[in-house]
DNA sequence: TTGGACTATGCAAGCGCTTACATTCATCCG
DNA sequence: CGGATGAATGTAAGCGCTTGCATAGTCCAA
């Protein structure tokens, strides 16, 4: 079983003459061990290449300095930076970061929570607020330390790191109308479990509510693919109204119908605006580049690797609740009537 | 230290009236119990919440079921993808991914593979062969499992899941070619210590100096950018000679070029044939779309997991070199002259 | 000179799990 | 009917590390 090659703290104490409690005192806390046995240590370490075992000190310890996220997919830009932010802070605090994806499916999220802890995070990066009860009181039951991003619930006991969806929703809105426009359709990504998703539609429906003399056409749900936002975009416009702009949630579906109004002879933005969320390199590399809300993924993904490592360490004083703010950053698809 | 709300095995047993082997043969093989005390112990599993503690276990067993993937940065779609899909294999076998970023930078990459494996990853994804003699050195000294990916070497004996590099550099190259083109330019990635970026323009030299007419008017190495893609771009056509296309190491880097082309007022492909590499999802959504060459991402993030597994199962008769095929895919960005 | 304070190190008891081996008991065959 | 067989379960020895406590040595002030 046990394997030779890999030399255990023993081998080092015996190579070095000391006990074993002075080598995992040297690692661990260095100023406790005198300088010359430190010396003789270290040389003992070099030579046989040793490298604490993981097991071993997990298993004294009971802490793994890991650390689980979750999130829908990496094959989305949406999520990758912020998560590559995320890992870096992780790293320069010498914690692992795990990675497990969810595809927006509660069971599979459930699923992921349970692996990853049984993996041994000490923490958890999860992406939104809303889920299944039964998620809820396993998080709770097992006190798991998790951070939620990508959102800022104002109930809920969770810390969190994110932008308020629904203002953002509101504010492109806002935006849209003050441009002129009267008649709104709207392509969101599937609401089902995805609060996200749920809380831009609430924002931008209440701008619209705001303005009395604003309809909103149409609304469609739909995948984050630009071949179903296509989709859902002609079905919008088959209509006997057409709607002067389309507020998408996020850049993908946007682009989805960009590319499918470009098809459909219609020119982008003087026969229809389109407007997206997220900005992520997609938005500026279309013609016209898309008009669409930033979020700031980056800090997001620092802030919330920031927040998760001072609750493990039990620092007090944390601020539960993180809002950023995003903007609206216009460029070409957006028209004024 | 004991952490008191956490049940043990020790805990379950006495709940259980078995001993704690009992249990563990009822999770690991549970055909190994009778089914009347497999039930008690599921029973007395389900009440106190018991999950297995993963630093005992991974001590125990001497590993994890944790492998780590190196990649040089989430924040590009390029390796996204394929991590997405190394990630769903590896879950499917009930395996963690733990991640690590290089920013391609071989330091920090050899800090990533030493981190990871004090983490106790049983294996690892790493992009690309080329390495320091330390780094390897490392690797076969601790005799690390692991597989190269997005890179298929002929020589070396690590595994490996990937493309030829050259030969697709090749491939294009000759289908810019073959189109007419005859004066050309090259915007690669910084090729110090990326041996993908090198071999892609070795085979792009090849190409070229095959066809004897056709010449290669410049070649500029920079970041993953648009803006450092645009600036090489724009350095590229100060020459007194204008090449009629100019071929990137990457979609990335095409796109820039494309947008600084715009800029500049040059027509894509009338004035100028831009070509890219990997077909991530920007390639599809310019104007025109690009000309690129498709990379099996997806394939390749599922096949170099089940390679990884196989090792650590040690089952034999595995191949050492898996090469997929990369397809030429014709979009808008190359005219023929 | 002596005792107190402090530092450097060792000793050894866990941490929670797996598993080789031992034990028990029922079953079956000659 | 006795012993061989085999299934089900228990016993206990680790796995490699951390850490509270004990010990030994050093220094200094009274």
């Amino acid at each position: 079983m046990r394997d030779s090659n890999r030399p255990s703290l023993e081998d080092v104490a015996a190579l070095a003459g000391v006990s074993t409690a002075s080598i995992s005192r040297c690692i661990n806390s260095p100023q406790k061990v005198a300088e010359p046995t430190r010396k003789r240590i270290q040389n003992a370490i070099e030579t046989l290449g040793y490298v604490p075992h993981f097991g071993g000190r997990a298993l004294a310890r009971n802490r793994t300095n890991t650390i689980g996220a979750i999130i829908p997919t990496m094959d989305n830009a949406m999520f990758a930076s912020g998560l590559q932010a995320f890992q870096e802070t992780l790293n320069a605090a010498r914690v692992t970061l795990l990675v497990g994806s969810s595809n927006y499916d509660p069971d599979q999220e459930f699923d992921a929570i349970r692996s990853l802890l049984s993996q041994g995070a000490d923490g958890l990066l999860l992406i939104g607020a809303a889920r299944p009860e039964k998620t809820q009181a396993f998080l709770t039951q097992h006190a798991v330390p998790h951070v939620l991003a990508w959102c800022c619930p104002k109930t809920g006991h969770s810390p969190s790191v994110g932008f308020d969806n629904q203002k953002s929703g509101h504010d492109i809105t806002a935006h849209v109308l003050a441009h002129g426009h009267r008649k709104l359709a709207v392509i969101c990504g599937l609401r089902e479990g995805n609060d996200r998703a749920t809380a831009r539609v609430v924002g931008i429906k209440q701008a619209i509510a705001s303005q009395s003399d604003a309809q909103l056409l149409g609304l469609d749900e739909c995948k984050y693919s630009f071949e179903e936002a296509g989709a859902a975009f002609a079905q919008l416009l088959t209509g006997p109204e057409k709607p002067s702009a389309v507020i998408c949630g996020s850049d993908v579906l946007a682009v989805g119908a960009l590319l499918q109004a470009r098809k459909m002879g219609l020119r982008v933005p003087e026969d229809i605006s389109i407007t997206g969320f997220d900005d992520i390199s997609l938005a500026q590399v279309t013609t016209p580049s898309l008009t669409t809300v930033r979020v700031p993924q980056h800090s997001m993904g620092r802030k919330a690797a920031e927040v998760l490592l001072a609750l493990l360490n039990q620092e007090p004083g944390q601020n539960l609740r993180h809002e950023l703010m995003t903007t609206i950053i216009d460029r070409g698809t957006l028209a004024r009537i």
